[in-house]
DNA sequence: CAGTTTATCCCCACTTTTCCCCACTTTTCA
DNA sequence: TGAAAAGTGGGGAAAAGTGGGGATAAACTG
């Protein structure tokens, strides 16, 4: 899979440690406490639209934007990264008609919601619409954001991007990450 | 490439020891500061999805992370050597399309673990499907990472490169190893 | 404006899963 | 060869996930 060989890659690459020093970039530091979204969680979409957030996410999560993702998915943010996220984004200039397109559904698609006592919060209907969510969902961490799947969609997407993982891996490589 | 031969072929050359037993010789070292896992064993994943990790590794694998690896096994990761990756991968401009697949692989294919009181982690069963795990279980180290392969897939890959290593080393040549 | 319908959300109850802990067997090492 | 450590399995408490009833609020209608 593209993931190992790209592990493969970053592990043979990876430049010796000056001095034996250990890595002191800024923002490991911010990300070594915050718990990061990693990991793929199947639950049900009931019949009021309730969702239930995996529990170790929850913290992160008290208050939290949905919108329209990429690729027929929804994207769950943090409200403060989405924040984060919308000042970029608006910040694009709106005379390139992609841009405004981007921004209407990035941000226009947007909503704000609250996990209830139960750890659910409510997918509104229009978003449902948007990412064809019918019952059972895959909600998969992305380390800033989780994304929700319509579980049918997401093993469809899956077993497409297998297939072309390798030249997925070629093309990353290249850029030096 | 020719760096995932390069691992594979670590694999090839290192010396087995009897199917079942664990083998007890100092292999735990430091190189540069790492973590290094070295030794084969045979473990059970028990109904409940949980897995022994070798005793010696341990240490360093309180807080890890399981992924999707190359050749239908699973890789097991020191929490922190995965998110060093993760950082990197998860900052990629998500408006490529190759960037969102790989992300959705490398993240979304992972799951954090951590080891309990007996020694065990939880393999999810999503990841237990990619692998195909059974019930006997071979592991091994791999330097910086552990490998989780099906005892049965791991006897045919081993097999199967064996008789071929000449051939894959002929490939390697380049590489001044 | 009153009455009806619709939506929202709070809470309870049930099922399933997770995980904590104990017990037993096997292996290792002094 | 006995003690300690490693590996294995399972019972049961606690947490997570799921579904629905019903109170309150909002919207709609005659």
């Amino acid at each position: 899979m593209l993931v190992g060989l790209f592990l493969s890659l970053l592990v043979i690459n990876r430049p010796q440690n000056k001095a034996g020093g250990a890595d002191k970039s800024p923002c490991r530091a911010r990300i070594n406490n915050k718990s990061m979204f990693v990991g793929q969680y199947s639950h049900n979409l009931d019949a009021k639209g309730r969702l239930a957030i995996p529990a170790k996410f929850r913290g992160e999560l008290k208050k939290a934007v949905v919108t329209k993702g990429l690729d027929n998915c929804l994207f769950l943010y943090p409200k403060k990264e989405f924040e984060k996220l919308a000042e970029k984004v608006s910040a694009l200039d709106f005379s390139k008609t992609n841009n405004r397109a981007f921004n209407r559904n990035l941000l226009g698609g947007a909503m704000d919601v609250e996990i209830d006592k139960q750890g659910r919060i409510i997918v509104p209907e229009y978003l449902r619409n948007f990412a064809g969510l019918k019952k059972n969902i895959t909600i998969t961490g992305l380390y800033n954001r989780l994304e929700i799947w319509d579980a049918a969609s997401w093993a469809k997407y899956n077993a497409e991007t297998e297939k072309n993982s390798n030249e997925i891996a070629e093309t990353l490589s290249g850029l030096g990450v």
